[in-house]
RNA sequence: GCCGAUGUAGCUCAGUUGGCCAGAGCAGCUGAUUUGUAAUCAGCUGGUCGGGGGUUCGAAUCCCUCCAUCGGCUCCA
């Protein structure tokens, strides 16, 4: 007998080899019902697998991560069945579970496209009502290997060939097998809703050198009611896309004729960044940056000295050539090296560290064409850059300051929900980046300690980190979930010794500074597109391109609401009048989908009591006061959202 | 860059299997209306149907090619 520890503390006491499908049984055959997989010891279990020892157990249900994801594997377990039914001679790369849905990646002999995805459900809903079993069984490796030989598999014998000797576990549904550690649904019946999303290119292993399998994603679900509901969520978040809501609220703009990746800032959008470079700068000045302006162009030797031309010069720009053989310009990639140029313009002195240069610094960057994404992929855009040199002993401190930075400004923008992550180096492909094992080792302790010191909650990723250095990355995610890094803290040892920076010590000798890089939003263009998915584009009101519109009833009060605009005006509120020859319901319709914050309505009744009725935006009518009584209003909420002092 | 899809007026979209001078709504312009809390009415303007090449008596529609956009992959200093 094994005894098991239930979550709530009860223990009980089974045969050895009872499964977790049997003790939920003995439960209550509801829960035997609902049980998806579950957690044995700390460690996610298969329901159908014995358990041969004490243990603690927790079973879990459709509605907890764990579950999801066993329901969605076994979901592609299901469509990879249809498909082999379907395409005979299909071979099977892999085929997880993700944060929504699964996929599979597939060698078809006959090409699949999204037209083919209907029929691929249809088989997977007949499939899957068959209440077919998923059959664990445990092979020896050589008999795995021999299994998928004989069908030609040659992705499944790689994949095998790469596992540890000893038992490889297969599972079986209706005329599919498939190499898996599982854990899997005990059957397919419970895979009640199926939507199959998009097909796509994927490179075997993730690597561009394979060859692209096709991709097919999925996601499935319990009940209708719970598929209805997801898709009603993205079309939501469609509505959200910055690109869509850019356009509607003309922030920015694409044109052929410029270039791919190259946006236009329109007059509303340019006022909003400008608006949070203020702010910024207001901060930084607090913090004892210095702003600095450096060229967008720079000599190719530069680049060549930094080591980024080594990296990245082939898949860049090429080179602007001027009437002068062999002189080459680089458009600038990035700002650091320029930054470096400003800190050799005279001898430093470690009472003088740390020395901070700021820049909106514009770069340009050739991405793949296949890469760029509305503003937050773009070959030309604007960081709000930082570079700090500080003496070894300030490195931490100067560290921390920058996240206290950070932190400042997401919270000011309400951007509570975002996740730090740790990028360090490959520990298995240290060739991909340069400097001393030592430097690197002194980077991503500094990083780690404080990160720590903070109390932020960061994943460390490992290979995520610039070749020249380690860093501390904020990510947001945008409308559809997908995670984009906007700030960003870098600590570098190797561009201090590549372009020889020192400072002269107490001790009267030379030493070299560390540096710093850091963009607390990432880019403009990546951190607009972000806030704008976020809001949705009701932006908080200081950053609101306009912030009220004043709507007179008639022409007769025309006059009345230019007096109302100029008193606005005096008192620093963005205000702008709408004396269009329309009816105020026009008026007002139109206004609330430009998001305006306030709308102001004036007619005979305001004009003979001075006052305006005002609407809030997305919430109606709120009743009339006085032009004074709302400018005041308004201010003191400017003032909630925002410091007044970085305004600007 | 790779796989797949898409590309018709400033915007959102119709245009079935190739066949009269390519359509609608919104926006814009002109006029009427002078309006009280999410679309007043009428008229007008506006398109080498992404570019180029081809097939055909005839192409927005079929083929090739280039460009751009979208979803992924790879990449992201």
């Amino acid at each position: 007998m094994i005894k098991i520890t239930f979550p709530d503390g009860g223990v009980r006491e089974y045969a050895k080899g009872t499964t977790p499908l049997q003790i939920a049984e003995s439960l209550s055959q509801r829960l035997a019902q609902e049980v998806i997989v579950a957690t044995v010891n700390g460690e996610t279990w298969d329901i159908q697998k014995p358990i041969d020892t004490d243990a603690s157990i927790k079973l879990r249900k459709w509605d907890d991560a764990e579950g999801k994801r066993t329901f969605w594997h076994t979901s592609s377990h299901l469509m990879a069945e249809a498909l082999q039914e379907l395409y005979p001679g299909i071979k099977f790369g892999i085929g997880p579970s993700i944060e929504n849905g699964f996929y599979y990646d597939v060698d078809s002999p006959t090409p699949i496209t999204e037209a083919d995805l209907p029929k691929i459900e249809e088989k997977m809903r007949q499939l899957a009502a068959n209440k077919e079993p998923l059959v664990r069984k445990e092979v020896a490796k050589a008999e795995a290997l021999k299994t998928f030989k004989d069908k030609g598999d040659q992705y499944k014998c790689e994949l095998i060939e790469d596992l540890e000797d000893g038992t490889i576990t297969f599972y079986t549904n209706g005329s599919f097998t498939d190499l898996c550690r599982g854990p899997h649904l005990p059957n397919t019946s419970p895979i009640k809703a199926i939507k199959l999303m998009s097909v796509a290119g994927a490179y075997w292993r993730g690597d561009e050198k394979n060859k692209m399998l096709t991709r097919i994603y999925g996601i499935t679900f319990p009940k209708k009611s719970l598929l209805d509901e997801y898709l009603a969520l993205l079309e939501e978040a469609k509505k959200r896309d910055h690109r869509k809501l850019g356009k509607e609220l003309e922030l920015f703009a694409f044109s052929q004729r410029v270039g791919q990746g190259l946006p236009l800032w329109l007059p509303k959008g340019a006022a909003l960044r400008e608006r949070l470079e203020n702010f910024l700068r207001a901060v930084q000045k607090d913090y004892g940056y210095e702003q600095v302006i450096t060229p967008h162009i720079g000599m190719k030797d530069l680049y060549v000295t930094s080591g980024h031309y080594a990296k990245y010069g082939k898949d860049s720009f090429q080179p602007i050539h001027t009437p002068i053989e062999g002189e080459e310009y680089l458009l600038k990639p990035m700002n650091c090296p320029h930054h470096c140029e400003i800190y050799r313009t005279k001898p430093r002195s470690y009472k003088d560290l740390p020395i901070r240069f700021a820049e909106f610094g514009t770069v340009y960057r050739y991405e793949q064409s296949g890469e760029l994404h509305g503003l937050t992929r773009v070959r030309g855009f604007t960081q709000d850059d930082a570079h700090m040199f500080v003496r070894p002993d300030q490195l931490l401190d100067e560290f921390k300051k920058v996240i206290d930075i950070v932190l400042y400004i997401f919270k000011t923008l309400n951007f509570e929900n975002f996740d730090a992550q740790i990028s360090l180096r490959d520990p298995n492909n240290k060739e991909k980046y340069i400097g001393s094992d030592e430097n690197w080792e002194k980077a991503e302790n500094a990083i780690m300690q404080a990160t720590k010191d903070k109390g932020l909650d960061a994943v460390v990723e490992y290979g995520e980190a610039a070749f020249y250095g380690p860093k501390l990355d904020f990510m947001v995610r945008d409308a559809i979930g997908r995670k984009w890094q906007l700030g960003t803290i870098q600590v570098d040892y190797n561009l201090p010794e590549r372009f020889d920076l020192t400072y002269t010590g107490a001790d009267d000798k030379q030493h070299r500074p560390i540096m710093i890089h850091r963009a607390p939003f990432g880019s403009m263009e990546r951190f607009v597109a972000v806030l704008l998915e976020h809001t949705a584009g009701k932006f908080p009101l200081w950053l609101a391109p306009d912030q009220v519109v004043v709507m007179p009833i008639s022409e007769k009060f025309n006059s009345y609401a230019e007096e109302v605009v100029a008193y606005l005006k005096t008192r620093d509120v963005r205000a702008n009048i709408d004396d269009r020859n329309e009816k105020i319901g026009r008026k007002i319709r139109d206004n609330e989908l430009k998001r305006i914050p306030f709308l102001l309505i004036v007619g005979e009744k305001e004009q003979e009591q001075g006052t305006v009725s005002v609407r809030v935006q997305g919430e109606g009518d709120k009743g009339a006061m006085t032009k004074e009584a709302f400018a005041d209003m308004l201010t003191d909420l400017v003032s909630k959202e925002i410091d007044k002092a970085k305004q600007a």
